[in-house]
DNA sequence: TTGACAAATAGGAATGATTACTATATAGTA
DNA sequence: TACTATATAGTAATCATTCCTATTTGTCAA
């Protein structure tokens, strides 16, 4: 765990150098609080928990930053349908289950989802970055509402 | 072609009977606009189409409207990463590519990824009604910027 | 280690999408 | 045809996102 940790730290670091994305202390609380969440959070979520370490950060740092993580690839904007938007950390393929009910997005691994071949027209059409699988239904707790 | 017109018209009635959506001159129009369209637009871009026939509807009725007939289930809504909401008819089932650069998003039908098993893991977790695979990349126009 | 400078920040204001409100009009039904 | 719940136009309010500016701060080269 803590190695785990060590690690990130690390890819952080580099991959900001290699950006040339300055390390700040705002930058690095909030890539901290990130890779914490679980729960795909909003901007302004983020800004809620940074603030209790930095009281007087500010939500455009926040919003900005996000943005710029996402740019550099450490970070992943959630896919979703047009309500705000959802970040999440980029640190291993994963997929996504969306209760369209309440909006709440369960994360999953799957490695036939990651291996999924690209149809050949598509390959015509640009460069393939990301694969992603989004299944939408009603979860177990909107179901019995 | 005629034909499928008659019927995606008979579609459009009998699903608005069944959830007791009246029949307005406003969403017929909204329905037949969105209909004809191929490149999933916003609210704001049907309401300028719309207006070209009905010149006193007011955007909210087009926004709404949208809204209604998404759940119902004869519009999707596009999954996107938080960008203004984008809608398309819901005629088939299909699958995106969406350029990360231009937010451009190209359909695409595939048959292997209509018919992409779901785990039992999310099985449990609740009930899936929609797959969709999104790939994301970077599309020729914008490669060659 | 220090100084210079581009980049980043805080704070607040501006923009733009979405939603809410209300008086009036209308589709569906008896 | 007349009634009634819905839907609409027009507008205002809200909320997410982006922009602006003066100030501060990492980074890098000397």
């Amino acid at each position: 765990m803590k190695i785990e940790h060590e690690e990130i730290r690390k890819m952080f670091y580099d991959k900001c150098a290699d950006k040339r994305l300055k390390i700040t202390p705002q930058r690095s609380l909030i890539f901290d609080e990130l890779s914490k969440a679980t729960d795909h959070p909003t901007a302004d979520a983020i800004y809620k928990r940074v603030r209790k370490t930095l009281s007087n950060i500010s939500f455009d740092t926040v919003y900005r930053t996000l943005l710029s993580f996402t740019e550099i690839g450490i970070v992943n904007l959630v896919e979703g349908t047009g309500e705000q938007k959802r970040f999440e950390p980029n640190l291993h393929q994963h997929h996504h289950f969306r209760c369209i009910k309440c909006h709440t997005i369960y994360d999953f691994e799957n490695d036939a989802y990651n291996d999924i071949a690209v149809p050949k027209a598509v390959q015509k059409q640009g460069v393939i970055i990301n694969k992603r699988v989004v299944l939408e239904g009603i979860c177990s707790k909107c179901k019995g509402k």
